[in-house]
This record gives structure tokens, C-alpha cells and sequence, in this order.
DNA sequence: TGGTTCACG
DNA sequence: GACGTACGTGAACCAG
């Protein structure tokens, strides 16, 4: 005997039940959410009973997909007058497939079916399978399916329905509850039934005759004149709606039973759900932090009245005040404090804000209302003296009860930077929006941006130059050398502009569906790699000498031959140079490229000519890895060693890519090399600290599995979720047949549809004409159609809208699609192809960081440190002891990223690897 | 400063 | 028939 047991959950049934039993709750954000919260909690206590007798072990909630089916099809005026749900009911719906994915439980809904069929259709064959089942709900539809081993579930009243339910509120056992319904009819649904046959006639009726058929055959029998007109004239009308009571059960499952197994409440998934929505005595059952948040769950998806732009001053750089009294400051902080938002900005020493030092802070409460407060002035050491100022101590004590005052929001233009500032002076800023990021999630694709061109694009203002105030090259001197004067005017202006266009932004947000991004990736995120960057990771100096010292030694022999090979000295690094070597000392065969007149000496030049056997093309390319290995890598490392921490700091840029991704610079530790054996060796220098080790963990194949998801190819999917080889699997159906050489032509074939595909481009990656290459293509568009749809729908939603959208929301512009040439035109094409894919994938792993400190904290993880971001991989430093459990929490947050907002049809494949250097850990 | 090359995903 | 030709980054170097 099987102990499995399927509970059904009648979705939309139970919201329109919940709606009008509840009270009109609404969340935080005075959106209704009543019916939600009710939905919530009985799905919590069904999940909570999983192993309970009777309890379930497999769940699914099922929804209406469509307002139209086959019912539609037999009967035009099915459901047609049916009143349109309550007006603060409609904006709950979305929330139930939301709050179903936080359970992680499936929310099964298809087209052309209704909600009861498909619960029918799960009902028997689980039935088939030994399986007890129970239906929660209490739609009289669904009573027919009661039999032995089925019974209903009523969670308003807790009661269990069965056979003797049916029987005494419906006269009729379940298999004859058909019939009763037919006659009956329901106004609701349009049902029509036969007039003047209630519940009670009906149930008479087929009690005395046995089935409806033999009721209508034997109407004329039947002795009440108008009862009996009324059958014999709505006879057809009775077999109509027999059948559309009639549930359909045969239907193919859209998910297999087994992928409707329970497996408990997934922890990071349901607290942001329930901390959205406000859910706050719920949030503290799974030990979550009723933490302030917006409600981001319904993006209106309306479209907006055009920004309305107040009444501005012009900018007025004079009418900045400078602080230097305490009474001032005093009022400054007041006044900030009483309007409950307030622009921030530091001025520093250095761009670093690792090594730079705090000089001064402005802020400001309103447009053309900014102050600037200096405490760090030196004055220039010959002119002028240092300048008189209140000291820092007291500023900052001032400041921090401002900007750690969760009521007061704190704006900044970058702001990551400011918080690192401020976090080394003690002060954490809680409660901050950052407009750069709000620029980046509603414009990104739309230029820079960067304060300067944001204050150009929205208020054609210029504003003060850095160059102006510090000068430039040899002669610039740090901002703490600036006269109070000059830098009142320059900070005070860059907090000026930050406020403006805060109130520019901001309420574009949701006018543009741009919420979600903002408050679930980005902004959050803003912290958390505030934290990685003052982390840094350690490298081994000592290492990266002796491998510098080796590639020297290396790169001069390589020189000498090289040189002697070519008759003479010339500089190697030079592509001029080297190509005039080439291809006129030497008289080798190439071309002419580009419009700079220079002969392209590139790798795929220089391996053509390798392969031809000319030994020079093979040392200059051995000879360009080592220069490039020891100029860019171990000798610029060393150098990024910072003397107090003794580690190197990188900056991740959260506003340059334009797909949603993170950038590294200063140094960029997103290109260590890994290809090469000769590279590889410089990640053995990234090591952990004492007692430490690092961890590495990688999503696997993330954006071909996204592809799969998006373009819904059913081969793919398949081969995710069984876990076989894509690149094998794609060789299969292209090729007919798996060896080293149709694998490796596959997986050049498949990072080519994640690219946007030319029949050019892959001929060239393959070696093969253009003919083959598009015939190759045009199979493989035969074999997973969804690529080409997806391709389809993709470029014409561009050329409509001139962005494209990543699963969660994220926007990137292409202006290219209208552009001049074709060239370009296509470009845009390509990138509107790629962007969704490369997006949704960076919006993955930037919600799996955004959740990774609370649920590393709240399994006792303290010590865990992240320390990079590679686009698919993120790099912890982990205390030796807790490695294993560190893996299990960092898989699992990592694998569950997407939910509950999106649903991958594909599972997220993590690998984790440790070891005493990033070398080690791969 | 722009062009070229090459390190990464 | 021409247009060019795989997506996204950052750093170092040369040459003007």
C-alpha cells in the first residue's frame, strides 16, 4: 500500500471564498492583500503538516490559466456573465502564484483547461497509483470526484467532506451529483440548466428515475404540468449541461506526479515574500527581521501619466552654506531630519574609497537648499592656512544619529562609495536610495551614469568639474587642499543635483515597472558589495615575485629570438611594427584591415600563420601571453596591496553593464586567467587567510539553462533536469552521432544562439563555408523551435519598444535598433538576443549575494566571508571548520535565487570547490 | 585619445 | 547588391 498522499489546492476557488470571509486586509503598502494572506496561511499549515497523519506529502495548487476552454467551444455563453471580480480582488491574483513559489510547492495552471479539470485529471491518476488524495475545496463541481480513497478538505471550518456530505446536502451520492448539477443548472457560471429545477427537484428526480437520461426520457410521465413542460422543452439544454459539468480527466499532466513532492518550508524564498508583503507575524515563524522594505510584488503594469516636472531654482552655486559652527549643523541635521529624506555626499582624499580619508560631507533637503560641512582641510601649506572647521569627531558624532535614523531616507549619488566612508568612520547608513542605480534600472542602454551625465541629461546643467577645482596630472592636488570656498560650491552642487534627481527618478520606478529590479537586486545589493569590496582577499606577494621574475627571464629569451629571427630589433608590442615585420621584412602572406591601414596581426592572425609553420607568428603569441600575464597580472597585483590591510580591494562597478552585470576594476579580479596552464598559476596566488579556506562556487552552464527556460526547449529542459551533457545532447540532434569533434562543433553552436547567431560568424568558428553554416543553423531551428520563436519574439519586441526585459524586469535599452545602418542595426539584433539571457542570469546571482549573509547568519555562519563575484561564480573565505556546512547553505541559496518570483523550468546546477587558494578551490 | 590586443564570463 | 559579422567587460601598451 502506497503512504502517499496528494493534496489539490483549488487556487482560485479558495481566494474568491478567502476574499469575501476575511477582513479587507491590505499589506503595508495599503495594497489589498487580504485574500492573500489568508491563502498564505492555509497553505502554510498544509505544508506544516507534511508527515502528519494524514497530512500530505505531495502538494500542488491549481489554477485557472485562462478564461477561455473547451466549455467556451460547446456552449458560446458559458461563464459570459459572469461578474467581473472585485476591483481590489484582481491585484491579488498574481500574489498567489507568487506566494505558491515561496513554498517552493508547484502552481500548476494550463490553457484551455479549467482549474477543476486539471484537479480531476491529477485526482485519477494518482488515484491509479494507489495515492490517497484530497481536494482542498469546497466547489460543489469538484464533489463528483469523491470516492473511496478521495475526499474534499474545507479549510474555513477545518471539515473534511465526503460521500455523506454529498449525499445530504445534494440527496444524490457523488457519482450521481452530475445529473443533480446538470438540471440544477448555476447562474453564475451560465449553466443553463432547466428552468424551474432547483436543488431539491433535481435531486427528486434522479432519485426516482435513477439518471438523468431517464429522467428526460420519461418526462412525459411525469405528472406537474409546468415541471413537465419545462423538461420536455429544455431537454437539450439539460444534456448540454451535463456535459459542461462533466469533468474532464484524461488529459496528459503537465507536471508528473512525483514533481509534486513536498519538501518543507524553503527559509530565504518565504521570508522575502512575507517580509514584501508585510506578512509580519508570519515572517517571525521563520525567524526573519521585519526589516523596512517597499512592496514590490504588482508592478502597475498601467501606463503612466508623464512625469510631472516641479517648479526647480536654477542652480545657484553661491547659495551653498558652509558649516563651521555647531549650531548650524545643528539646524541642518533638524531640518533633514523633520523633511525625513536628505542627499548626502562625502569629499575625500583619494577615488579609492578604501584609501581615501573623509575631508568633508554636504547635504541636502531640498532643490537649491544644500550646506557643506568640512572637517578634513588643510589648506595648501603655502597660501592659505588650515582652515578653520569643527572637528571631525563632532561632525560625525552629529551625523550618526542622522543617517543611522531609519526614518530619515539618505539619497547618494554612488552611494556605495559613501557607505564604505562612512562604515570606516563607524557609521552604518541605513535606509538609502541611490540614484545612480535608479538611472541604471530605468535607463540602462541610455548613456553613462555617472553624476556629470545625468545632471546634463535632466537638467542640461554642467556641473563643477573635478578638473576645475583640482586641476589635472602632475599639478592636481587632493580635495583636502581645496579652499573652503571652492569646495563649498563643488559639494554642495553635487549634493544639490543628487537630491533633484532623486525626485526626478523616483517616481519613474513604478510608472515603469523598474520596482522590482530596483528594491530586490539592486539596492539591496548596494550594501552587500559595499562589504565584499572592504573584505578584499589576500594574495601571495612572494608568489606573484617569483612568477614575475620567472616570465621576465622567459619574455627576454623570447625576445632575442624573435628579434633574430626578424633581422633586427624592433618593439614586439607595437601591432604596427610587428606587422610591417611580418608581412613586409619577412614577406609573409596577410591583409590590410581596418581603417588605421595596420596589418591585423591578432591571434587568429598569428595561428594561421603558426599553423603554416612560421616559428616566429608561434613566439610572438608565447611571448604576448607572458608580457600580458606580467604587466597586467603579477606585476599591477602587487602593486594593488593595500599597506593597512594588507590585501587587494577591488571596486565593483554596479552601473556600467549594460545587461545587468557587475563590473571589477582597480584592479579587475573578474579576468584572472584560468584558460591556460601558464595563467592558471597566478590564482594560486589568491589565498586565504590563516585558518581559512576559499570557496568557490560556480553555477553551471547558467545561461544555457536560462536559454532552455526562456525559448522553452523541451530537449534541453530534459537534459538539465536528468543532468546529461547539453553540448553531447545538442551534437545528437544536429549531427546524428557524439564524438570529440561534433561535441566541440555543438558547443560552439550553442554559445552562438546565446550570442545571436550569423551564419558568417560561425562559418568562420567552425572552419566551414557559409552554405554549411547556415544549413547548420537552419537544423538546429528544426530541432528546438523555441530558439527561433524566442529569436523572433525577441528582436520584434525591440524594434517595438526599443528595450528588452530580463525575467525579473530589468530593462536594457538598445537605441541601435533604429539605427542608420544595417550594420548597427543588427548589432542591436544580437544584443537584444543576448541581453535577456546574460541579464537574467546576472539578476540570479545578484539576489542569490543578496541573501547569502542572512542565511549564512542564520544557520550561526558568522565568519563567512564573500570576497568576488565572476559573473557565475562567487568566492568565499570560510574558517576551515566550517567549510561543509558553509557548502550546503551556499548551494542551496544559490539554487533557489530565482524563486519565489520567478520559476525556472530548469534546475540551477551549483558546484563547489575549497581549497588554501582560488587555485585550489576550482 | 583611439586603436589593438587579450584576460575573463 | 552593400553592409559587416558572436554577447558582455577592463587593462596595458603603442602611437599620434
Amino acid at each position: 500500500m502506497s503512504s502517499n498522499h496528494l493534496y489539490l489546492v483549488d487556487g482560485s476557488g479558495y481566494i474568491f471564498r478567502a476574499y469575501h470571509r476575511l477582513p479587507p486586509l491590505t499589506n503595508r503598502h495599503g495594497m489589498p492583500a487580504g485574500a492573500v494572506y489568508g491563502f498564505t496561511t492555509m497553505l502554510w499549515k498544509l505544508v506544516d503538516d507534511l508527515h502528519k497523519a494524514d497530512g500530505p506529502t505531495h502538494l500542488a495548487v491549481i489554477l485557472d490559466a485562462s478564461s477561455r476552454t473547451f466549455r467556451n467551444d460547446m456552449y458560446g455563453a458559458y461563464k459570459a456573465h459572469r461578474p467581473p471580480p472585485p476591483e481590489d480582488l484582481v491585484p491579488q491574483f498574481p500574489l498567489i502564484r507568487t506566494a505558491t513559489r515561496a513554498f517552493s510547492v508547484p502552481c500548476i495552471e494550463e490553457e484551455g483547461l479549467e482549474a477543476d479539470d486539471i484537479i480531476a485529471c491529477y485526482a485519477r491518476a494518482a488515484l491509479a497509483e494507489g495515492w490517497q488524495v484530497t481536494i482542498v475545496s469546497s466547489d460543489k463541481d469538484l464533489m463528483q470526484l469523491i470516492e473511496p480513497g478521495l475526499d474534499m478538505l474545507d479549510t474555513m471550518n477545518n471539515r473534511r467532506l465526503g460521500r455523506d456530505h454529498v449525499i445530504e446536502k445534494f440527496g444524490v451520492p457523488p457519482e450521481l451529483l452530475g445529473d443533480v448539477l446538470a438540471l440544477m443548472g448555476d447562474s453564475v457560471d451560465n449553466v443553463p440548466g432547466v428552468p424551474g429545477v432547483g436543488p431539491k427537484t433535481a435531486s427528486q428526480l434522479i432519485n426516482e428515475f435513477g439518471s438523468l437520461d431517464a429522467v428526460l426520457q420519461n418526462a412525459e410521465t411525469i405528472k406537474k404540468p409546468k415541471l413537465r413542460e419545462s423538461l420536455l422543452a429544455h431537454a437539450d439544454n439539460a444534456r448540454l449541461s451535463r456535459e459542461l459539468v462533466r469533468l474532464v480527466c484524461d488529459r496528459p499532466l503537465p507536471e508528473p506526479l512525483d514533481a509534486l513532492k513536498l519538501k518543507g518550508l524553503p527559509p530565504e524564498p518565504l521570508r522575502e515574500f512575507l517580509a514584501e508583503q508585510g506578512f509580519k507575524s508570519l515572517l517571525l515563524r521563520v525567524g526573519g527581521e521585519g526589516q523596512p522594505g517597499r512592496s514590490v510584488l504588482a508592478e502597475p503594469a498601467v501606463a503612466a501619466a508623464p512625469v510631472e516636472i516641479p517648479e526647480e531654482p536654477a542652480f545657484d552655486h553661491k547659495s551653498y552654506e558652509c558649516v563651521t559652527s555647531e549650531a548650524t549643523l545643528d539646524l541642518w541635521i533638524t531640518e533633514a531630519t523633520a523633511e525625513g529624506r536628505v542627499a548626502v555626499d562625502t569629499e575625500t582624499t583619494h577615488l579609492d574609497a578604501i584609501r581615501a580619508e573623509l575631508v568633508g560631507v554636504s547635504l541636502a533637503t531640498a532643490s537649491g537648499r544644500a550646506c557643506y560641512i568640512p572637517f578634513g582641510h588643510v589648506g595648501d601649506g603655502l597660501l592659505s592656512e588650515t582652515p578653520q572647521q569643527l572637528p571631525r569627531e563632532l561632525v560625525l558624532a552629529k551625523l550618526k544619529p542622522l543617517l543611522e535614523n531609519p526614518s530619515v531616507l539618505k539619497i547618494g549619488q554612488n552611494l556605495k562609495y559613501d557607505l564604505i566612508l562612512f562604515r570606516r568612520a563607524g557609521i552604518d547608513i541605513i535606509a538609502y536610495d541611490d540614484t545612480m542605480l535608479l538611472s541604471y534600472d530605468l535607463d540602462a542602454g541610455l548613456g553613462g551614469h555617472g553624476m556629470d551625465d545625468l545632471c546634463k541629461k535632466h537638467f542640461s546643467h554642467d556641473t563643477i568639474s573635478f578638473k576645475s577645482v583640482c586641476g589635472t596630472g602632475k599639478s592636481q592636488i587632493t580635495f583636502d587642499k581645496v579652499s573652503l570656498a571652492q569646495a563649498t560650491e563643488y559639494a554642495g552642487e553635487d549634493a544639490d543635483v543628487t537630491l533633484r534627481l532623486w525626485q526626478r527618478l523616483k517616481p519613474r520606478l513604478s510608472r515603469e515597472a523598474a520596482t522590482r529590479v530596483y528594491e530586490l537586486v539592486d539596492r539591496p545589493l548596494l550594501a552587500v558589495v559595499a562589504e565584499m569590496e572592504m573584505a578584499g582577499i589576500s594574495v601571495d606577494r612572494a608568489e606573484l615575485s617569483r612568477l614575475s621574475a620567472d616570465y621576465a627571464v622567459e619574455i627576454a629569451r623570447l625576445e632575442g629570438v624573435i628579434h633574430q629571427a626578424a633581422g633586427g630589433p624592433f618593439t614586439i608590442g607595437s601591432p604596427k611594427q610587428l606587422g610591417e615585420v611580418l608581412f613586409e621584412r619577412m614577406g609573409l602572406k596577410g591583409g590590410r584591415k581596418g581603417k588605421s591601414g595596420v596589418y591585423s596581426t591578432d591571434v587568429n592572425e598569428m595561428e594561421r600563420l603558426a599553423a603554416e609553420g612560421i616559428e616566429v607568428a608561434r613566439l610572438v603569441l608565447e611571448w604576448r601571453q607572458l608580457t600580458k600575464l606580467k604587466s597586467t597580472y603579477t606585476d599591477a597585483l602587487q602593486q594593488q596591496i593595500n599597506p593597512v590591510t594588507g590585501r587587494v580591494h577591488t571596486s565593483f562597478s554596479m552601473a556600467v553593464a549594460q545587461t545587468g552585470r557587475l563590473s571589477s576594476t582597480d584592479p579587475n579580479l573578474q579576468n584572472i586567467p584560468i584558460r591556460t596552464e601558464l595563467g592558471r598559476r597566478i590564482r594560486d596566488a589568491f589565498v586565504a587567510a590563516p585558518g581559512h579556506v576559499l570557496l568557490s562556487a560556480d553555477y553551471s552552464q547558467i545561461e544555457l539553462r536560462l536559454a532552455a527556460h526562456m525559448a522553452d526547449v523541451p530537449q534541453l529542459r530534459t537534459a538539465f533536469a536528468e543532468g546529461q551533457d547539453i553540448h553531447n545532447l545538442t551534437a545528437q540532434e544536429l549531427f546524428g552521432t557524439v564524438d570529440r569533434d561534433t561535441r566541440g562543433r555543438a558547443k560552439t553552436i550553442n554559445f552562438a544562439i546565446l550570442y545571436g547567431i550569423s551564419a558568417f560568424g560561425l562559418a568562420g568558428r567552425l572552419g566551414v563555408d557559409r552554405g554549411e553554416a547556415q544549413a547548420i543553423i537552419d537544423r538546429y531551428f528544426d530541432r528546438f523551435p523555441g530558439v527561433r520563436n524566442y529569436i523572433a519574439l525577441t528582436v520584434g519586441q525591440v524594434r517595438e519598444q526599443g528595450f528588452v526585459t530580463t525575467l525579473f524586469g530589468r530593462k536594457t535599452h538598445l537605441p541601435g535598433i533604429k539605427g542608420k545602418t544595417v550594420s548597427e542595426r543588427q548589432a542591436a539584433e544580437r544584443q537584444a538576443i543576448n541581453a535577456p539571457i546574460q541579464g537574467t542570469s546576472a539578476d540570479i546571482i545578484k539576489r542569490a549575494m543578496v541573501r547569502m549573509g542572512p542565511a549564512l547568519a542564520a544557520e550561526g555562519l558568522t565568519s563567512v566571508k564573500m570576497l568576488l563575484q565572476v559573473h557565475d561564480e562567487l568566492v568565499f573565505e570560510v574558517p576551515e571548520a566550517d567549510a561543509a556546512a558553509a557548502s550546503t547553505v551556499i548551494r542551496r541559496v544559490m539554487e533557489s535565487a530565482a524563486e519565489p518570483y520567478v520559476r525556472l523550468s530548469v534546475p540551477l546546477g551549483v558546484e563547489i570547490g575549497t581549497g588554501p587558494s582560488w587555485g585550489a578551490a576550482h
